[in-house]
DNA sequence: TCTGGGGTCCTAGGACCC
DNA sequence: TCTGGGGTCCTAGGACCC
């Protein structure tokens, strides 16, 4: 199967309604304001070249790549491109399309030259959107995601079981997708540093250490095996969320309740156009300096504002007093339908 | 350097039941 | 009076992804 993913995607999408920005430093974030806080969406390979990547605050992007051009995150129009992208895609001969986000999917589909067909996908996606992709190939979902980083840019590359430790075996167990540096830190301590380390690892060793679950799947994943079937069933979002960072950490109970309103009225909105009822609701709290929390309950299935409200209200009620607030997220989980419970929508562990 | 906003999933441990 | 073992449901917390 293939693993497309479109080069610096945000960027691009800008740079082509923008032609005058080709070839600068762009970078996409937050409102587009170097002062807040904010972290950059998606930095366009010129800004790369000063070291301003994914996730970093937009005021040290900003330091480090004073000529950038900053705009702000714009997702309506992003997801209109996606869109356009993942058409195309469906459109290839005998494709199977599993979408992951903006700018990736897994395609499934049988040829006897994979090479030849990520490149006509490639010059496919292009023409209909003016976007460059990278293609991974591979005999698994994770091998064809991480081969996709070696195709890099407008490229493509092949993993399969017979040179997958070849390529991957050296690299740190953090390069895996899926292995974040908290999970990889845990590995280093039973001196698992890289992939073939992981992928030679001692089972019994990691269930103690990781639950039955994701010990036998970490070591999966180190030997890059797993699923190899594209599953196009469409996405049933499990729920929805919103949340705000303040741009001063706050503390009065009444702040904190008028930020929790809007959420909620935010969330009321997305959850409206789902109809769907509300079966469980949730805060996030951040408190100053990087403390997260989570508080969440169920409730008897509503479509009632009122309930949902007050339910976050007494969830807000919880917060701690006089403790400077950062963050506050409020969600909503929701009914899932029948036909879409178990082993009917994707799942990262059945990858 | 100081960390957004949208999500999903897993695990531990307590409550409760038989 | 002290108490097993299995199961389910729920909450809190943590980790990861794009």
């Amino acid at each position: 199967m293939l693993h497309v993913d479109l080069d610096q995607f945000i960027a691009a999408v800008e740079v082509l309604r923008r032609p005058e920005l080709a070839g600068r430093p762009v970078i996409v974030g937050g409102r587009g304001d170097p002062t807040e806080r904010a972290v950059v969406s998606t930095a366009s390979y010129e800004a790369r070249e000063f070291g301003v990547g994914s996730g970093m605050p937009l005021r040290i992007a900003a330091r480090k790549a004073p000529d950038a051009v900053i705009l702000p995150v714009d997702a309506p129009t992003y997801t209109a491109a996606s869109k356009e992208v993942m058409a195309t895609l469906r459109a290839q001969p005998g494709a199977v399309v599993q979408v992951l986000g903006w700018d990736e999917a897994f395609l499934g589909v049988s040829t006897d030259d994979p090479e030849a067909y990520a490149r006509d996908v490639q010059r496919a996606v292009l023409e209909r959107t003016r976007l460059h992709c990278s293609v991974g190939i591979g005999d698994t979902l994770v091998r064809a995601k991480n081969a996709t980083d070696f195709g890099k840019p407008r490229g493509t590359f092949r993993l399969t079981a017979d040179n997958w430790l070849e390529v991957m075996g050296d690299r740190p167990t953090v390069a895996l997708w899926g292995i974040g540096s908290k999970i990889s830190k845990r590995l280093a301590a039973h001196g698992i540093h890289t992939v073939t380390e992981l992928a030679h690892a001692d089972e019994a060793e990691l269930v103690a250490e990781f639950g039955p679950k994701m010990g036998l799947w970490y070591r999966q994943l180190g030997r890059g095996d797993g699923a190899s079937v594209v599953d196009d069933t469409p996405w049933v979002a499990r729920g929805h969320g919103r949340e705000t960072t303040f741009q001063q950490n706050i503390v009065e109970r009444a702040e904190i309740e008028d930020a929790a309103r809007e959420l909620v009225r935010q969330v009321l909105e997305d959850v409206v156009a789902e109809g769907r009822p509300v079966v469980g609701v949730g805060i996030k709290v951040r408190y100053a300096p990087f403390v997260t929390k989570n508080l969440v309950h169920k409730i008897p299935a509503t479509y009632d504002r009122e309930t949902v409200l007050t339910e976050i209200l007494k969830l807000v009620a919880k917060i701690e007093p006089d403790r400077p607030l950062r963050l506050l997220g409020v969600r909503a989980e929701l009914a899932m339908p029948d036909d879409a419970r178990e082993g009917h929508t994707p799942t990262r562990s059945g990858w």
